[in-house]
DNA sequence: CTGAAAGCGCTTACAG
DNA sequence: CTGAAAGCGCTTACAG
């Protein structure tokens, strides 16, 4: 059964005001009144409806993330779950719900499912159409990006140092005395994926590795089955071409390519060094485990919420573009 | 900004009513003021707000989903991933919004704020405590249980065949031809855990093998550390004591465990089986890759929206215990 | 300190 | 086919 106030009120003997003071917390009451609702309150396990709350309020606690991946794994991707849990996390302290939406279509639909629903703001993950912000934008809903990519400059955006990453991967494996490298990067369409391979190219040029001693496929999705067949398919190049080194733009194409290695009986890291990105949690679990650069994706996560809570809030919000430094972490494969 | 009904209705010349009729679709109105309210939706991009509507509908067309673990990860558990993907995928098929929520407290907290939150239905995912679903059960809310455990006949649930399936691994491991057997069983406290170990054990037994050729090691919690933690703890007595296969009653734990055995230059198959259960993306590209027990989550998260729908809508449903069949697929490490 | 009234943005009988 | 009215469950000035 559930109760409204009016009932609460009535047998607590006092105005549906009075009620609404009391449970809200807001406004006066005296002790006897307040006694006896809460009594009522507690006896009866009333729960305030939080919609009409939020009718009245014009707020309704809620936020909205919305995942734009076209392909599976989208919350159980090692990345996004990790980032999705921080964000559950803060979201509670702060004393937010969240609406999770994974949108494959890559459409406004989901967007509008959240302006529906009157969320108080919206977190917008991984790669997003221009469409979709523009859409937002019109409504004045208070939102932000999260590994995701623009150039609009008045998006405010979380994103990790991709491009820092890449020429640290680059100058550490170069500093092992590696010479030729062979790299499998991800969609270019995606601004990590591109920016990674960007800044893996420049930091090898800043150290005088000439082009021909690199080699760069490119996948068309960022996961494990990918960068295994990829990694079959040049498999002699690799083997033959003298190349050392396998550097990926995300840890699951590196796990996939390098399972190829092992299977072929490839030794890592003596025959040659494996490197990825992120950090995903089978990154370690690997055997060998995966050196990789880290992404913070815990502190990201929870930035993303206190972020938008500010924006929510309507406080002044300091940078547009907020950037986390990338850390290299070695482990067995390099 | 954003606009309401009556807005829309004195732009279009109608009454509220009548602008209310044309966007819901529901009753009467005429072909002119049906194309002029229309017209007014599209140019101002107006949308409806969903609060209200909740309110009066009395119903949000949200439900609410609360994953219980005490630790992470959650979301990005592989296989809690999974089944949230598969809830998403459907929800979304059915009209349905989705609140998530962890809850590492495993309070009733979690269910209050959804409780308040009108939800019109619940998922409560893994293990959680009786009192949970007692106080659930008070609200005459829909609801049901993923992947949890009850003795409540009352309760709703779907879980996996996991008695079936450890007598099943047992008995496969047994065909293959080994004869001494070593398990590291997550929480016994957990359902899926406890059944998994008793079903391998019986199975053992049915097949006549003393329960002196069977180790069982239990682990505190079910991931990758501890199993990796507690295989190099029990190394010795493995190696030493003649056992060729090391079954687990998850894959984290097997694949934390397979770790410590490569390292120590054991060769998976050759000298050790080892076998999982879940079936997680990981397990498929380890090398060597995982033999397991294969959990539907994406048919479990599926059914699992269907029938609260059901529940929902009043539904007569069929039966309060829904089991899914669980089935062996042999890869590379045994 | 308290209660009556109005209002949040919709929908739904009901009368015309 | 259409509009005025009432109501969903709250909160918030306002008068007393």
């Amino acid at each position: 059964m559930t109760y409204n106030i009016k009932e609460i009120a009535s047998l607590a003997g006092v105005s549906k005001s009075t009620a609404s003071r009391v449970i809200s917390g807001n406004g006066y009451a005296s002790p006897e009144a307040r006694a006896r609702v809460l009594e009522v309150v507690e006896q009866l396990q009333y729960k305030p409806n939080a919609v009409a709350r939020a009718m009245v309020a014009k707020r309704t606690n809620n936020i909205g993330v919305i995942v734009f991946r076209e392909q599976q794994p989208i919350v159980s991707h090692p990345l996004y779950g990790k980032l999705i849990d921080a964000i559950l996390e803060a979201a509670e302290g702060l004393g937010y719900s969240v609406l999770l939406k994974t949108d494959r279509e890559m459409s406004v639909r989901s967007a509008d499912h959240m302006l529906e629903r009157r969320v108080d703001g919206l977190i917008l993950i991984s790669r997003l159409r221009k469409n979709v912000v523009d859409h937002v934008k019109k409504y004045n809903l208070p939102y932000l990006m999260v590994n995701g990519s623009t150039d609009d400059p008045d998006v405010i955006h979380l994103v990790s140092n991709d491009e820092e990453g890449g020429a640290k991967a680059a100058a550490y494996l170069h500093g092992l005395g590696h010479r030729r490298f062979f790299v499998i990067a991800g969609p270019q369409e995606h601004r990590s994926h591109h920016l990674r391979l960007e800044g893996f190219k420049q930091g090898l040029q800043r150290l005088g590795v000439p082009a021909s001693d690199l080699t760069v496929v490119l996948s068309p999705e960022s996961n494990l089955e990918q960068g295994a067949r990829l990694m079959a398919e040049h498999f002699e190049t690799f083997i033959g071409g003298g190349y050392t080194v396998l550097f990926t733009t995300n840890d699951m194409l590196a796990l996939g390519a390098m399972k190829v290695l092992l299977q072929r009986s490839v030794r890592v890291p003596e025959q040659a060094a494996v490197m990825g990105f992120d950090d995903i949690d089978f990154a370690a679990a690997y055997s060998p485990a995966l050196t990789t650069v880290k992404v913070d994706t815990n502190r990201m996560g929870h930035d993303a919420v206190a972020l938008l809570d500010r924006l929510i809030h309507q406080e002044e919000v300091l940078s547009k573009k907020n950037e986390f430094a990338s850390e290299i972490l070695i482990r067995e494969s390099t």
